[in-house]
DNA sequence: CGACATTGCTGAGGTTACCTCATCATGAGG
DNA sequence: CCTCATGATGAGGTAACCTCAGCAATGTCG
């Protein structure tokens, strides 16, 4: 009856809303890294790599917020698909060094123009105004 | 290989970006169903439930747009934890109705409580213009 | 220097939330 | 009544995470 209910509606709509956007941009994502038959979490490693050069895997761990023994994992798929390899760490025995191979490099690059490419569509059927609109927006809910 | 399209690279930024608050409000809402020990996509399903009554598994899965096994398996789990019952559906020995229990109705009732307190915590940041004008921007980007 | 805790990675095994395919009972149409 | 479609579910699989244990190498401190 009083604008605090119709408040609170509007704001659980708000979220309804938001997460049917973000399935979208989701399904939108991974369809696009289907000609690379590379998986959401790899590319996301692969773009890591790409930004940062070799690391351990306990610092991919970090930049993909996962634990240590799942960034195992990941670097395992994208070793036997070529994409990346593991060298020791000349500074530390224990550890080791992951870098994408050339392959790795070629397709890691391709994703991204692909991502961008992805990106365009998705926010370009929006005006200038209404990007940088809901870019603020968005950025103040971030924290 | 350098940064020579900027233009592009906002738009980058601005799924990072939509993806940072998404993972937040994800966060905050699987926290926010820890009291009930029920899991989100359990909680998505008591959603329906409370929207449309008693309903057959295969329209339940419509609704979570899910297989129906995959809706047979979450049934399963609510049944198990008591939030839900079977019945046979009168009209077609075949199939199944699945409704709240009592307990399953207090359980979703008090979800949707908190789910609602928790947009208003989340979305609450937002003054009353930028709330609606992000709810105006998502909905063009929903289709 | 040697004992001890710490760090880095990975094996083993578990969870969530999905999926497909096969099966079985029932229902509907010719 | 015979065939095909439909509703649910068993069996088994996948992606992307997790924790816990164990092993090797390293750092630290008396």
């Amino acid at each position: 009856m009083t604008e605090h209910t119709v408040e609170n509606t509007d704001d659980e709509s708000l979220a309804e809303t938001f997460w049917a956007v973000a399935s979208r941009l989701r399904r939108q994502s991974r369809d696009s890294l289907v000609p690379w038959d590379v998986t959401p979490s790899q590319s996301r490693a692969l773009g890591v790599l790409a930004r940062h050069g070799e690391v351990r895997p306990g610092t991919l761990a970090e930049h993909l917020h996962i634990a240590p023994r799942s960034a195992t994992e990941v670097i395992d798929d994208l070793q036997t698909r070529g994409l990346v390899e593991r060298r020791p760490d000349p500074a530390d025995r224990r550890a080791t060094l992951v870098a994408l191979t050339e392959e790795g490099d070629r397709v890691s690059t391709a994703i991204r123009a692909a991502r961008r490419a992805e990106a365009d569509r998705f926010f370009g059927h929006l005006d200038d105004t209404d990007r940088a609109e809901l870019a603020r927006i968005l950025r103040t809910l971030r924290t």
